[in-house]
DNA sequence: TGACAGGGTATCATTATATGATACTCTTTA
DNA sequence: TAAAGAGTATCATATAATGATACCCTGTCA
């Protein structure tokens, strides 16, 4: 094994999680083999690994096609997850009363190294499967939740973290180019809030408020998605974003300590 | 080891997975120490396996108290599970149509053992905190949504699990006489349908529909929470049952194959 | 029909790999 | 200042994970 040769590492239970990780959007069940081709495990250790994870149950197995799948554990250790969070107690009442006061989609959103994470969402109206789904990963620089949250950020941070990080194209009109990645933020960082449109989805607009910490800095947003189509800039600035940079108020308070 | 001697059984692994499901709603961070305790694993073990999963990115480590957390990895696990679940994406749009059609809370559940697991959630008013998270599993006789279910099945096997299945008390007035959920359970299999109240939380009224499979029976359920106050047995039948009805039918046809 | 391919399952000797006792360090408490 | 408690590091040992191999089954193609 090429694995971190220290003591303190177990391999077994690395492979293990690799697995565990092997299934997302594209693969969401998958034959001995197909996992085994996955992760680059040889077969026999993919046969234990995953006979461990069924035995534990951490894996479905169809009982006639043999494939294996996630299981409702992996919705439990989410529930886990949720309580763990203290941001999450805090944000949820507020983003239910948005929510409903909004009438469209929000979000509450946290920094994840480069990216961002969806920690709760509440759907409303028509969206995109995935839209709808916790946990799901950005860039931070695509969304406009990320963009809020550096903006809090030292002009210093800022420049570095807008020339380094990661970006990706989604629609025919995701932003690429940095210097204008580099205007928005600056724009959030004069305005305290950030939006974007065409970024993930087209004709979509996303406006979203940092959640600041103690220090002054933000690594989570409070988000609101709604059809461009239906909201011009002024009418979201009139009717939205009030209330979202206010729940982002009323969540940030109280957090103690940075997470 | 006293683990299941089998050589297709990787200890090392299932000692980490026990390390992550050491979290809950009462351990939410833990010291190595508390994590040892809370496992049975001895020091030394429990110090490997959680730098293992702190390295690997599924255990967060404060750099100051040196306690472990959940990291965000836990929500892509949910993230992975909601991809390889067809009844989400099937539910998912009924459920938001439901949720702002009735303005009260909309859960998904299904079947996990004998227990009831919220698959997906879009709370609406104020709820209590646990009653807006996914992942939260619940004793299925305990919870209309479970009795929705097992009400699909034959005569002996509601029989069966009646007797057996495990219930547990939640509130002063949490049923638990096994012939009066008898009653409510076969009550629900002449609606086709099942209410509850003040099961779980006190003046909460539940009302659940099956989503019934092609075999018939019925692993998910389509629930709703309201508060008893506002909400009569006449009301609700008026005002909310058609629609949960018509969302689980709704759901339920094209979902092909087994569960 | 018969042979082959592909995938799932089981076995086994071999040694690498996980083990847990022990000892060290640091911080907190009395 | 001592002692307790928690986190960290080291190491010799044998247990427990390894991966090659062989077996079985099912579906496919000639």
């Amino acid at each position: 094994m090429k694995e971190k040769q220290n003591t303190l590492f177990v391999g077994s239970l690395a492979k293990g999680l690799k697995l565990l990780r092997a299934f997302d959007e594209t693969a969401t069940e998958m034959s001995l083999t197909d996992l085994a081709r996955r992760t680059g495990l040889d077969k026999s250790a993919t046969q234990r690994l995953a006979n461990t994870l069924h035995v534990e149950g951490m894996l479905d197995k169809d009982p006639v096609t043999k494939r294996f799948r996630p299981s409702h554990a992996w919705l439990e250790l989410a529930y886990a997850y949720f309580w763990s969070d203290p941001l999450v107690r805090q944000a949820m009442p507020q983003l239910i009363d948005l929510s409903q006061r909004l009438g469209s989609t929000v979000n509450l959103t946290e920094l994840s190294g480069d990216h961002i994470i969806y920690v709760s969402r509440l759907p409303n109206g028509s969206s995109q499967f995935s839209a709808t789904l916790v946990g799901r990963r950005l860039p931070a620089l695509n969304a406009s939740a990320g963009r809020a949250m550096i903006a809090t950020w030292s002009p210093k941070e800022r420049q570095q973290v807008v020339d380094t990080w990661p970006i990706q194209q989604f629609t025919a009109r995701t932003t690429t180019d940095r210097d204008v990645i580099r205007a928005g933020v600056e724009e959030a960082a004069q305005m305290g809030y950030a939006t974007t449109q065409n970024q993930m989805i087209l004709n979509q607009t996303g406006i979203a408020a940092p959640i600041i910490g103690p220090d002054g800095r933000a690594h989570a947003a409070v988000q609101c998605s709604v059809s461009s189509h239906h909201w011009s800039r002024e009418r979201i600035q009139e009717e939205l974003l009030p209330y979202i940079l206010d729940a982002a108020l009323a969540i940030a308070p109280q957090s103690r300590g940075g997470y």
